[in-house]
DNA sequence: CTAGGGTTAG
């Protein structure tokens, strides 16, 4: 066989500062002589080079030449885990009768690095049975492999080996790696005795800790161990002050950030893209929205991680439109959104209800291979739901070979949302069958769910089962929502009774009551429910509006009256009420009355003939639902013109002539009982579904006819 | 050896 020409090999370049090896462009093509110093200098150089063939090249040279190549074992294995090819390494590791502890712990930390834990752990395993001493590059990467695999136990023996060896205390690389092993399991007690153990402590060491108390709640003492840290003078780097902010985010400590956010410009972290992209987290979660902007927008090429941070900030504090801006931006700019920004852009189309852009993220995923990543499918699953699509998100949910509690928890919601109470009943049945562990807010959605539906028994069942099956005692929430479920099956005296075994009632449960009050028109138990809501924040403006409501439904309009000049000398400024629909790519919003749109004129015509059109079928309006004590002319107005009729006829105009079957607005109240009637004629008088999401659920009006059974 | 961004419920 021809022996590779060697100028393919060793580039030219490299061979001239190389005069030992003599390659002449005569000699290029005779073997050279077995002479390991040219294979080392070889394998240097494809070491340094990284490259994966070359390194092939050179070994097959060696066993054509006949050169015993596994005396250069050790260098070949360190030439190919620098060019990558962990597998070509250990085919040479595999075949050398005892490599050197080097190559033990190169093979080990490059299997971990590949994420491949397993291999890793099985390396160590080998080494200890094999009585060989693992040296402090083993140490410090190995509890990484124990703590990816979730063995506990693994790492603390491994612990003990390296205190056997000497190489613990003594050793800050060893002891950082342990510091994070012990913190990943929660044991921080255990990582705060290697902490303390170390003389000598470094930047890493502290760091480690800080992240340590971070992931685990412990944000306080981050922020103290940050502080002994600057007190030994140990100088913090960019990871330091990238954790560090992560506690004050988390602790809404302002004071620390700026404090903090002061340090980094001083020791020059100020362009520096972890601290920043934490900085404009730690601002965005004390409510500074415009300073996280301010930081972001002074970094100069942001990362995906930046922009990730950036829209989850903007989606946090209810900006959404913005945050998709952002992501459309970042596609724009050529940055690559991974699993976590796909994840956070699909909370954000949630949040809005955008189902067409939820299934361009979707699209998206399946193409680029992260619809795998459990995060994207929960959100997923989580979109699909809130945008009324519950078939879809079963369908992303049962792709899913193992199912978890997140994206299960997402699927309940969406069926609860859209008023299937038996599905949701019958997935809670089966969570145990999944071996998936219900928890406090899987119960929330359920017990939603069946209130939603009027499932009073199911609820019950559903309800002791807190006590019985999980003993999770139940909070707040899943008193609410017995609450809401008895109040509105009309049980109020045993809703009432309930709620006397709460320990600490809060306002939403006493507000609760106050809303089924208001269906069965309860003024006594109403006033007495508000007096409690407002015995606990006086400022609850809800509380308000709901007893005024009852006034009105009852026709006491003085007493509306009064209610509605307290309310007006309080301040309160009541959250409008906002309808929108998505119409070609564009999201109208409409305010009650609303002028301001563009078509203005042919939606007010629109909705007067939609108007007729269902008074023909027996539509009359219902004025107990409008607050003013007006002439009932006015109040009838005033009703034609509450945002969402003024959505539906806008999406009603728009969809003449087209092939869609389906109009859906959105509002961010809840839907008010006239319109809700009226809707459901308006959808017998197009002959179209139309989908309304409210704050609370989903209403399909279909055939004069909604999916909420008109309970809601 | 240490780092920044992510899903449900309220």
């Amino acid at each position: 066989m021809r022996l590779l020409p060697l100028r393919t090999i060793c580039s030219s370049r490299t061979y001239a500062f190389t005069p030992e090896v003599q390659l002449t462009p005569t000699a290029k093509d005779r073997p050279p002589p077995a002479n390991s110093n040219f294979y080392i200098t070889l394998l240097n150089q494809c070491a340094a080079e990284k490259s994966l063939t070359q390194t092939r090249r050179v070994q097959l040279h060696m066993k054509q030449t006949g050169f015993p190549h596994l005396s250069l074992g050790n260098k070949l294995i360190s030439a190919y885990l620098s060019s990558g090819s962990v597998d070509d390494a250990r085919n040479v590791f595999d075949d050398m009768p005892q490599p050197h502890v080097v190559s033990w712990s190169s093979m080990i930390s490059s299997y971990i690095r590949q994420e491949r834990s397993q291999e890793a752990v099985a390396l160590y395993k080998s080494m200890i049975i094999e009585n060989l001493v693992p040296d402090e590059f083993t140490f410090s990467s190995i509890f990484r492999a124990f703590s990816d695999l979730r063995l506990f136990n693994g790492g603390r023996t491994a612990h003990g080996q390296s205190v056997v060896v000497g190489l613990q205390a003594g050793n800050v690389y060893v002891s950082s790696s342990l510091v994070d092993f012990y913190a990943q399991f929660g044991r921080l007690g255990e990582a705060r005795i290697v902490y303390d153990s170390v003389k000598a402590k470094d930047v890493v060491l502290s760091t480690a800790l800080i992240v340590g108390y971070t992931k685990n709640g412990e944000d306080r003492q981050a922020i103290e161990v940050f502080g002994e840290m600057l007190n030994s003078y140990i100088q913090a780097n960019d990871f330091t002050f990238a954790s560090v902010l992560i506690a004050c985010g988390n602790l809404k400590d302002l004071t620390s950030g700026i404090l903090i956010h002061g340090a980094i410009l001083k020791s020059g972290f100020g362009s520096w893209i972890a601290p920043q992209t934490s900085l404009l987290s730690m601002y965005s979660k004390c409510g500074l929205i415009e300073d996280s902007l301010k930081v972001f927008n002074g970094i100069l090429n942001p990362n995906t991680v930046a922009w990730t941070a950036i829209i989850g900030c903007l989606l946090h504090s209810h900006r959404e439109e913005e945050a998709l801006s952002m992501f459309r931006s970042m596609i724009l700019n050529s940055v690559a959104p991974n699993a976590f920004t796909l994840s956070t852009t699909l909370s954000v189309c949630a949040s809005l209800a955008l189902f067409e852009q939820g299934m361009l993220i979707h699209a998206y995923a399946l193409k680029s291979g992260l619809a795998a990543n459990r995060f994207v499918i929960s959100a997923l699953v989580d979109t699909y739901g809130k945008c009324g699509h519950v078939g879809m998100a079963r369908m992303v949910f049962d792709s899913l070979s193992a199912p978890d509690l997140v994206s299960l928890n997402s699927l309940i919601n969406g069926y609860g949302q859209s008023g299937n109470g038996e599905e949701v009943v019958r997935l809670f049945d089966m969570t145990k069958r999944l071996g998936i562990e219900p928890n406090d807010a899987t119960y929330v959605n359920v017990l939603f769910a069946c209130s939603n539906s009027g499932m009073l028994e199911e609820g019950r069942r559903v309800f002791s089962l807190m006590f019985t099956d999980h003993s999770l005692g139940p909070s707040n929430d899943h008193y609410a929502c017995m609450v809401g479920l008895l109040g509105r099956s009309g049980r109020l005296e045993e809703a009432e009774e309930l709620l006397s075994k709460v320990q600490k009632p809060d306002k939403v449960l006493w507000r609760t009551l106050l809303g089924a009050c208001k269906i069965h028109g309860k003024l006594e138990m109403a006033k007495w429910a508000a007096r409690k809501v407002l015995e606990l924040d006086p400022g609850d403006e809800g509380t308000y509006i709901l007893l005024s409501n009852i006034y009105a439904s009852l026709g006491k309009w003085k007493e509306v009256i009064n209610i509605k000049c307290l309310v007006r000398e309080m301040g309160f400024k009541k959250d409008p009420a906002v309808s929108w629909i998505y119409v070609n790519k564009k999201i109208h919003t409409f305010m009650a009355g609303d002028q301001s749109h563009p078509d203005g004129e042919l939606i007010y015509k629109e909705l007067e003939e939609l108007i007729e059109k269902t008074k023909g079928l027996g539509y009359v309006p219902d004025t107990s639902f409008v607050l003013q004590q007006m002439e009932e002319f006015e109040m009838e107005r005033s009703l034609f013109y509450h945002s969402e009729k003024l959505a539906v006829a806008f999406g009603v105009l728009s969809s003449r002539g087209k092939t869609c079957n389906t109009i859906t607005i959105f509002k961010n109240l809840r839907v008010c009982g006239d319109c809700h009637n009226w809707i459901k004629l308006v959808s017998k008088v197009i002959g179209k579904e139309i989908i309304a999401r409210d704050a609370k659920r989903f209403h399909k009006y279909r055939d004069g006819l909604c999916s909420c059974g008109d309970y809601w």
